[in-house]
DNA sequence: ATAAACTGTCGCAAAACTGTCATAATTATG
DNA sequence: CATAATTATGACAGTTTTGCGACAGTTTAT
């Protein structure tokens, strides 16, 4: 799954500028133009990064930072603040205001990547990871390739997202409607029971390879994927 | 195989964008903090290059040089200096400390790409090869030729391109638009599909003498290149 | 100027993939 | 053990995506 990242920005043409790069590099990206929807759209869906400007209209960048800091969900999310003028700097590095790292304007957008990547490498490296291993699979999201065992696997784009999704997140369970989500995409109707016909699909192409099924079914729950450690 | 850079500077930020560009770039990167960290990572696993600032913590970035340069590994690696005023120039110049090129802060990316690449020529010629061979396909930037197996492929400029960048990143899926980018060049209004008829003639050319078919069609995804390795 | 080579688009056919349903299989529960 | 609930799966029709021949407009070579 590519990363997602909130971007709270009043100024309209920067944050389109922000949008589409970070979009083309790859990026999810969600658009926040004050600090108040920031809380809101950061409590919809927690983003793996958050990126906002200092000053902001009706909740300043620090009062929101402070706000999301104390949210369990995005305690930890790494937050990088924009400031208008240098001089500012010396308030964000001095007093901690809980953002990560931060940047003056006019910055130039390679820079924002690099520190976007080092901070996202501390804090949720799988985000990062083009190949990932549990057991006898591997996924490489790169190459868009799977592995099990010793051969290839071929999986449809579907079977592949949604192994994908899973071997981000082994052992957790993740009910059909959280699958369809995270897979399928926000806003696509499509029947909850379809999820089971595509888990059919993906465990019989592994089948083909691996004999066990990585893939458990929790009864009235949805589903997980787990390594061997059963 | 990839060059491989040692990068050496303890500002973070800077080193986090050169990392950044360098690692985008195609090169692989490490980072050592100061000069004892660098002699450490150096002795390692020998650079091919060495980005090193003038100022460093514990060991100043010109008694890393010359520890460098006595040991016989490194003894040719070549070394670009990093300076932060242009009157420390006169001493790297002037005195010689093993330095192959300096470059003043703050300096333009594409610049030390520049240079970086003219060092590497020069010191390292196979590792920018304009030859590049993947299993029994071979492309020659150069000559503008191309073999497949035995004979010898005529493709036209695009196919040429294509074949080029495919072969440059081995493995990776491309989208349709960044191909597009890519081979294309950005800001070229063309239809997305038109870059399947390109894939259709690229194959076809190859096909004439190969019977394999290294380009490998990732459904709503792309292309990508691959070799034999089934 | 003429021929040859190359490009980008279209459109249709083939292939791959999807979502849904009906039915079988499995698992809880009293 | 019977029943209800839930999940697995084969079949299938509909959709999306890709392969590729055809073609007209451009560029390049002679």
């Amino acid at each position: 799954m590519q990363p997602f990242i909130l971007i709270v920005e009043d100024e309209d043409a920067l944050a389109t500028l922000l949008e589409y790069n970070f979009e083309k590099e790859g990026y999810e990206v969600a658009i926040a133009m004050d600090g108040e929807e920031a809380l809101v759209l950061a409590a919809e869906r927690t983003p793996d990064l958050i990126l906002m400007d200092w000053m902001l209209p009706k909740l300043s960048g620090i009062e929101a930072c402070r706000r999301l800091r104390r949210r369990k969900e995005t305690q930890a999310t790494p937050i990088i603040m924009l400031t208008a003028r240098a001089d500012e700097t010396d308030k964000i590095t001095g007093l901690d205001y809980g953002a990560d790292d931060y940047l003056v304007k006019p910055f130039s957008i390679p820079e924002l990547f690099a520190r976007t990547r080092a901070l996202l490498r501390r804090a949720k490296p799988s985000l990062l990871q083009d190949i990932i291993r549990q057991g006898s699979i591997e996924i490489d999201n790169k190459a868009f390739r799977v592995r099990a065992g010793e051969k290839e696997v071929h999986l449809g784009p579907t079977e592949f997202r949604l192994l994908d999704h899973f071997m981000r997140h082994p052992g957790r369970v993740f009910s059909r409607e959280q699958l369809l989500d995270a897979v399928w995409g926000r806003d696509v109707y499509v029947e909850a029971r379809t999820v089971d016909v595509h888990i059919g699909r993906l465990r019989k192409a592994l089948k083909k390879n691996v004999e066990i099924d990585p893939i458990r079914t929790v009864r009235s729950a949805g589903y997980a994927f787990e390594t061997a450690a059963a």
